[in-house]
Formats: C-alpha cells, structure tokens, sequence
DNA sequence: GACTATCCGGATCAGTGATCCATATATTCG
DNA sequence: CGAATATATGGATCACTGATCCGGATAGTC
C-alpha cells in the first residue's frame, strides 16, 4: 500500500472512530469523508461497505472481549465469569450506538466484513455458558446462538434513548433468568422454577 | 372531508397494509404512493410522517390489543393474563416488521403520531404487571416501563431475521426473570429475592 | 529526472422524504 | 342546471443518502 494511501486510511479511521462515537454508526459516510478532508470515493475505496469500516474500527474492542473472556475463564467462578462477560459486551455496544442492528445482521451473512467477528463472539459466549451450565450454575436450555440473541436484545435496549435508562436493571433481570438461582442455594427448591410450558 | 380525499385515503391504507406486511414498516412511502397510482405528496397530505401512517393503520390493532387485556383480567389468573398479554403483544408485532424501533421511539417524543398509543399500551401492560404482583406471581422490582422495554427487546428479536428463530424460546426465557417462581409461594421465603435498587 | 502504477476526489446517478404551486375536480350556491 | 369556490391532486424540485466512473494528481521506481 502506498504511502499517501495508508496515511489516508488511519486518518479516516481516526475520523470514523470519533464521528460515529458522536453519532452513532449510521452516521453519514460522506460525513466522515469531509471531516477527514477526503473524498467519498476515497473512504468507500478504503472501506467499501460501512460494515468494512466498523470491521477495522471495531477489531481491537473484538479482540478484548475476546481475551477478556479467557482471563475470566480462569480467574472466576463460572457463574460470575459468564454474568460478567456478558455485562462487559453490552456495556462494550453502548460506545457504538446502532452496532447491535449491524451485528446481529452480519452473524448470518457471510458476505459481511463483520461477520467472522460476530461469530467468534458468539463461540466464545458459548464456550462461559457451556463452562457455567457444566458447573450446574446455568439454565442447560439455552445455547449460545440464544445468549448471542439476548445480549443483542439487551444491547438494541441500550440503543433506545427511551430504554436505555432500563438497561442495566433489565440486564440483571434477564441475567438473573440465565443463572439457576443462586440465591435459593440455601433453600431446598433448586430449580425447577418454569411450570412445563 | 371531500369523498375524493376519503376515498384515497382508505385505498392508501389499504396498499400500505400490504406493502408493509411484505417489506416491513421501512418500506418506501414513494413506492406506496405508486402502487396507490397517486403522487407521494397525496399520500404525505393525508398521513404527514410515516408515523401518522402507521397510527392509521395499526389503531385497530391497539385497541384490540387494549380489549383483551380486559378480557383477561377477568377470565385468567393474574400471572396467566399478564404472560398471554405480553405473549400476543410480542406476536403481533411479528406482522409489523420494525415496528419496534418506530414504538420505541414515540414513547417519549409526545410530537409523535404514535405516541398515545404506545403509552396507553404501556399502561395496560402495567395494569396486569400490577395485577400479578399484588397476587404475588410477579417480581415486584419491575414496573410498566421495565415491561414495555422488555417486550420492545423481544420484539425486535423477532424482526432480526437470525434471531427471529430463538425469539419463541427466549420469551419464555424472560417470562420465567418476571414471574416469581410460583413453586416457592409454599416456602416461606416469597420476595425479596433483589437487592434494592 | 522521467516514467508508470497507484491513488484521489469531483461529478454523476438512483434512491429517500419533504415541499411548492399550478392544475383539476368535488361541492355548493344562485 | 350551470357557475363559483373551496379543496384535493401530483409533477417538479430540493437536500440528502450511498455507489460508481474516470480524468487528473502523485508517489515509488528505474
């Protein structure tokens, strides 16, 4: 890649970073275009699609998670690792504004730049719940393709200027649905809490 | 208002009917307007925001929703009522594909078309929230607000074409966080399973 | 210093919703 | 029944979106 180009490339990645945490990833290209004092030719030839754009954007908050996920695989009981995990990608989306819509867009398309990025973090929440329901301390009915699901939900919520204020509370109400009750662990009715539906 | 006017006012909400059951509530008013065989400006008259359009069309949809939540109050248990009700609200949106985010919205923005209807739901599902936690059935640290968001979150699970297939499931997985585990209303310990907030 | 492969960005295109206003028509009144 | 008037209509236009084309500018090389 030639000079000029690579110069132009980190610069309209730098744009791009501040103008969508200013107003979200639907912000207008041609936008991230002038500010960077580019054309708009030029920003779609570096990154012909937005997804392409959050993909470079994006990748080192990816790879965070992703390493976050394996320290806590360690460090913390199952239970808490799983809880905690999820907490850190909702509270990740909140920096991007819309990503959610893209995201759950791109894990069935393989044709989207952020498609291999959405399946690694869904593998990667799969492999806390498999360790949290090994350890008895999750609901065994869902999977991670379901735990995907309702942290897009969760993260879409945050999105919502007029849910948003609910978020955390509702993450804890719905977290509280994953994890098999710990709280009556002193209590001798475990977990059968769901009348046969 | 002149017959004329009437009359392509019905046959828009009829052709928008349509278009939005095929290509969602996103879909192009110009192409509604086309398949009406009448300009768009006719159609932005009669219905100056897609909200107002959509206002139009989903009232009756709203009141029957409204409808039943009397009916159930009457003829259900209170947890029974209150998770039918969400379930049918969830249900129906499925045929309104991006509703949600245009609800969502309109909550809060008193100068939306959609506003009073979405607040109006909100109460209704407040109601029967408030109805199954006096019996005991429901978590008492939700109120209506935390249930319209909930069901919002669902509901555009269900519009995310990947997601759609784990919504049926993942509701239940919500309901179960909102009812009190109907188990333990032998045990002595009822509610106080959340620290307050 | 010249040459070439690469990169750049203004111009343009089809699409969106919104708005204006001259025209057409339904309704009403004489 | 015919004319006057109030109302409704929709083509034209605007600003905006992302996408694409291609003549001109420029960096890297010989």
């Amino acid at each position: 890649m030639r000079a000029d180009a690579r110069k132009n490339r980190d610069h309209l990645l730098a744009v791009a970073g501040t103008a969508i945490t200013e107003q979200g990833v639907d912000v207008s290209l041609r936008d991230i275009a002038r500010r960077a004092d580019v054309g708009l030719a030029t920003l779609l030839r570096h990154f012909p699609t937005r997804e392409a754009l959050l993909e470079a954007l994006l990748r080192t908050s990816f790879d965070e998670l992703t390493a976050k996920a394996g320290e806590l695989e360690t460090s913390s009981s199952p239970d808490e690792a799983l809880v905690s995990w999820l907490r850190d990608c909702t509270a990740w989306t909140t920096e991007y504004r819309g990503v959610t819509v893209l995201m759950a867009a791109a894990i069935e398309d393989t044709e989207s730049a952020l498609h291999a990025s959405c399946v690694t973090l869904r593998a990667t929440g799969a492999r806390l719940l498999t360790r949290a329901q090994t350890a008895g301390k999750a609901r065994t009915d869902i999977d991670g393709a379901d735990l995907f699901a309702l942290v897009a939900a969760l993260a879409w919520l945050g999105d919502q200027p007029s849910l948003a204020p609910r978020a955390d509370h509702l993450f804890d109400v719905v977290a509280s649905a994953i994890l098999t009750s710990a709280a009556s662990n002193e209590a001798e009715g475990k977990h059968r809490p769901r009348a046969r539906d």
